[in-house]
DNA sequence: AACTGTTTAAAACAGATGTTTGATTCTCGC
DNA sequence: GCGAGAATCAAACATCTGTTTTAAACAGTT
């Protein structure tokens, strides 16, 4: 029970080793994020930290407060870089920078970023925590993006429209990020490349976006599509 | 070692009630569909199907065995009622079939559909029998879509285009199978609807693949953004 | 009735895992 | 140097969980 509030002069070694507790949370971090928080076990975050299995305990009181404490750091870490991209600029190049960041900061497979895929484990499994994560985290990419797109468009959309373009592209970003093993099996010539190719994405996403914005015929698709549809119920 | 092939007659006791090896199978699956293979302990199953707990050995072995056996059934399931668009038909009703087909089999919060979200778990976490999952559940699909796309296209794209647009079309099916919550919270208006308004979301889909399908303008689109992505490394 | 396959029951085993304990060592101000 | 608190360590504890075992009851066939 004397955990948490640990912060006394101990560090203050300072800049030969980290100490123990911020070894273990360096060491929880990733690996909390690659295999959850079940799939991990205490013994093997002490061996990871080079630690002893009582640290746990002692700092953080129990496994889920070492988590807790994890999740914390994260979003403190969010909390404080929040691009808050400039309305100056030119609105595609903002688009752009804007799906760069949101696929860059999911897609955790090439750089050490394991903090997303931390939080988006979170999300798939909700827990009390998700929806302040998602405010913090999510929510004002988001609303930047929608507000973005409605500036982009030379057509006349729906405040719904606008809604399915944005979830689209960040339904694709948390797609490649999560399921890039599924990526790698469905596009063999993939194999080879470790990660998804970030620009080549980025532009794929941003080009058909802007396409569909630009051309006033995805507005008759649709009415097509929903004909379509609206037949096939009837049919079968 | 006497189970797997012990489909005796001891089940044409029928109509009463189901075999203890059947209890199972029904038990198992939405249960490890909803909690993960991890998740659930074998006296929770043997307690659902109201069954001794050595049963589960006796009939399959070993938990995975269990496992293993309500993945083959799923499977089994799936291979049976593939679409197999005719190729005679309109591409765009084909196209628009398929879409919703892939929307509708993974969208699992609706219906009791534990078998999608039990083979999506397996995606995300994956173990030796994602392979062969994927081949059998989504391999096909994919490669209709594939096919259909470039029957569609208007312009001639590079083989990696069709392929990002078929990924784009699965992720934002997956997405909207496996984070149902976080799409609810990001578009408040659908905090009421139960369920993601499948029609829409296919119609949404379709169009926009669509316009891009039908518009040469993507290519030069996607030149820009690059010139974009190249400009903004330089200066970020 | 005897035999075979199925099911139930209770118990135990072995290993993994979260947590705790008690001793020991370390650190630092005095 | 010393002593108090912090930190570390090895070991043990308690529980959960997959699996196995042994015995018995049950059902259908021959």
């Amino acid at each position: 029970m004397s955990s948490s509030t640990s912060k006394t002069r101990a560090n203050s070694r300072s800049a030969e080793v980290a100490s123990a507790r911020q070894r273990l949370l360096d060491a929880a971090g990733h690996t909390f994020a690659e295999r959850g928080f079940d799939g991990v076990t205490v013994r093997d975050l002490a061996a990871e930290a080079r630690v002893n299995l009582a640290a746990v305990g002692y700092h953080f009181g129990d496994k889920l407060g070492l988590y807790r404490a994890v999740i914390d750091l994260v979003q403190e870490q969010r909390e404080e870089c929040i691009p808050q991209s400039d309305k100056a600029q030119d609105p595609v190049v903002r688009f752009t920078q804007l799906v760069r960041d949101l696929l860059s900061q999911m897609n955790s497979s090439t750089d050490s970023s394991w903090e997303t895929q931390l939080l988006l484990r979170e999300i798939q499994r909700p827990t009390p925590i998700f929806e302040h994560m998602v405010r913090v985290t999510l929510r004002p990419r988001f609303d930047d993006l929608i507000t973005t797109l409605q500036e982009l468009s030379e057509v006349e959309l729906t405040s719904e429209d606008y809604d399915q373009l944005a979830l689209g592209i960040v339904g694709q970003c948390s797609f490649f990020a999560l399921n890039a093993k599924m990526v790698r099996y469905l596009i063999p010539s993939n194999h080879n490349t470790q990660t998804v190719d970030l620009d080549r994405v980025t532009a794929h996403m941003v080009a058909t976006t802007l396409t569909t914005l630009e051309s006033g015929k995805v507005i008759d698709f649709k009415r097509k599509i929903k004909s379509i549809l609206a037949e096939s119920i009837d049919s079968g």
